[in-house]
DNA sequence: TGTACATCAGTGAACGCGCGTTCACTGATGTAC
DNA sequence: TGTACATCAGTGAACGCGCGTTCACTGATGTAC
């Protein structure tokens, strides 16, 4: 059985081309007219490997969210062999974090496709969301806390949906640097603040 | 000179139908025809009061805004007289943030007209953007700020810029709820999970 | 190895939709005498 | 107080656009004999 025809491979061309027009321009730009002009084909070929616009939009998606994921992952390599420290252990918070918040100003079109609408990460590893290690960006960050109360720097009773605490403050500060105030800052300054949210959250997420 | 013609108010009256519409079916839902339909006039009517769907579109998102004041507001008032304690302060801030949390959840709708693209609500004190204290949400926030550091609550050199540590926050809380992964929780979870958010930026934001 | 046939990926043309925006208009209201 | 006139808020009709989606097609590739 064959997997590619004619084209070669249409669907995975289709998504590439998906993934460059979000990248450019945003989820908005994201039709199904603009990627299949984009792939060099007419708009209905489109049909013979996605439902509809819906179905195309989500495996671009999915694609981004896997970027979101290997930018976290490639910073947590860059902390080097792991220690059974609570201090790697807070670093590889702020790795997250910080990659999360990077990846937001860097490929904006890329961050808000990933995270517009209605999505969801939490729900089962889908692969195709995943970065090379086979997380998604909310199981790294998952991974971290759970790293964090096993080197006793939070208590296990703070641990449950701790995630949401600091994705809340990670995903906030990406957005106000998109769409807010926070658009206007230089890569320093916003540097800058971003350490400070993470250090609110490392001191404030054991809170009671 | 009249500031009314024909119509009575047409202008207001756009404005109210772009909010009921923002508040039933979200920002995308504001268009130039929906908006007119609505007000129960022909599209091309809307030239007469606004440039443009844009203008339009502005006009709609600061009365958004000003309806987000205005919950905060309402949270400030139920706090009862002021007082110059510690925790007083406290508990306004608690007030912006529970407030913002709970518009987001209640007023969805509005809530995405108001931040939705590019927005800006720290640049001058505009009066259009503001609740009946004249204040907007970003300006009841750094009120709060000022009275905790002012009651002792956080060192003054922490807080430049603070306000958007805990914006970022509650902003990301709101907008997971919104769209993301807790939008399935509950009401009581949810508030239970915004207090420990706020506990969160508390504890954390007087962090050097 | 060669030929007839079936498959089905991509084509070409067309549809209906809602959008923002334009133009020339009309007729109720306000103003001047 | 009454009449002629100017103003200009809202009308009616139309435009071009890009979108998602449909249909019948065609012709290169894979398969059966």
């Amino acid at each position: 059985m064959r997997d590619t025809y004619r084209h070669g491979d249409l669907r995975r061309t289709l998504i590439d081309a998906g993934v460059a027009v979000a990248r450019e321009s945003g989820p908005e730009a994201v039709t199904l007219r603009e990627v299949t002009r984009r792939a060099g084909v007419v708009p209905n070929a489109a049909y013979r490997h996605f439902a509809n616009h819906g179905e195309l939009f989500n495996s671009v998606r999915d694609a981004a969210l896997t970027a979101v994921a290997d930018t976290i992952e490639k910073r947590l390599l860059a902390l080097g062999p792991e220690r059974a420290t609570l201090d790697y252990a807070r670093a590889t918070l702020r790795a997250v974090g910080d990659g999360y918040l990077h990846f937001a100003r860097a490929e904006t079109g890329l961050f808000r496709t990933a995270f517009v609408n209605r999505f969801d990460v939490t729900a089962g590893a889908h692969p195709s969301k995943a970065g090379r290690s086979g997380l998604n960006p909310f199981q790294l960050l998952s991974a971290a806390l759970d790293r964090i109360v096993r080197c006793g720097g939070m208590p296990a009773a703070s641990r449950p949906q701790a995630e949401y605490l600091a994705w809340s403050a990670v995903h906030g500060m990406a957005l106000l640097a998109i769409d807010g105030p926070l658009r206007s800052l230089g890569a320093a300054d916003f540097e800058g603040l971003g350490e400070r949210l993470l250090k609110m959250v490392e001191e404030g997420i054991a809170a009671r």
